[in-house]
DNA sequence: TCAAATTACGGTCGACGTAAGGATC
DNA sequence: GATCCTTACGTCGACCGTAATTTGA
């Protein structure tokens, strides 16, 4: 698992289109449909059901998007303190 | 940044040592070495003092530290979960 | 001079992008 | 047939390991 792959879930999860979370991710369509099938492969599960319309969540999908986001705030905090430690929490 | 870098950055840590850190982690010292300056370069921030006895944790590299964990536990949830979807938080 | 980290360097593996190929309505 | 996602494939950058170098008590 690598944080391009959280980061790649949880632009698919909220856009619904890997088309759409691509171009917001500033990467071209199969490499994040492959880092998406990757993660799920690692995971040992399907978070998506692929329709012509989209990338729908699962519930397994929703569950782990939940703690996707809590990796990406905790990163972004180490981040921030490290650059400003007179920060508040 | 990686959660390469994150971890190797914890076991230098935790350990003191390159060199312990990298038999940790089966990997060898360079690679170590350079994922940990690449993480200093990243943050601005210098997170070790190198002495002849090995690495010793600067203020900013103790609250990092505290940071870097908690980003670590937050992945090993998410991979919990999503094996496990039925186990408690 | 010893023990530790770092730099040099060559090779390999992974990730990307373009282009082609399914699948579903 | 239109609109998605995915597979194929060639290229390039990143990371590793061995070996050599540097640094500090």
């Amino acid at each position: 698992m690598s944080l391009t792959q959280i980061e790649y879930f949880v632009a698919v999860a909220e856009e619904g289109h890997v088309g759409r979370a691509s171009r917001r991710m500033h990467v071209s369509q199969p490499p994040m449909s492959r880092q998406i099938r990757a993660l799920e492969d690692e995971l040992g599960v399907t978070l998506f059901d692929r329709t012509p319309r989209g990338m729908v969540l699962r519930d397994e999908g929703r569950r782990f998007l939940a703690r996707a986001r809590r990796v990406l705030e905790e990163l972004h905090e180490a981040r921030r303190e490290a650059r400003d430690p007179a920060a508040e929490d």
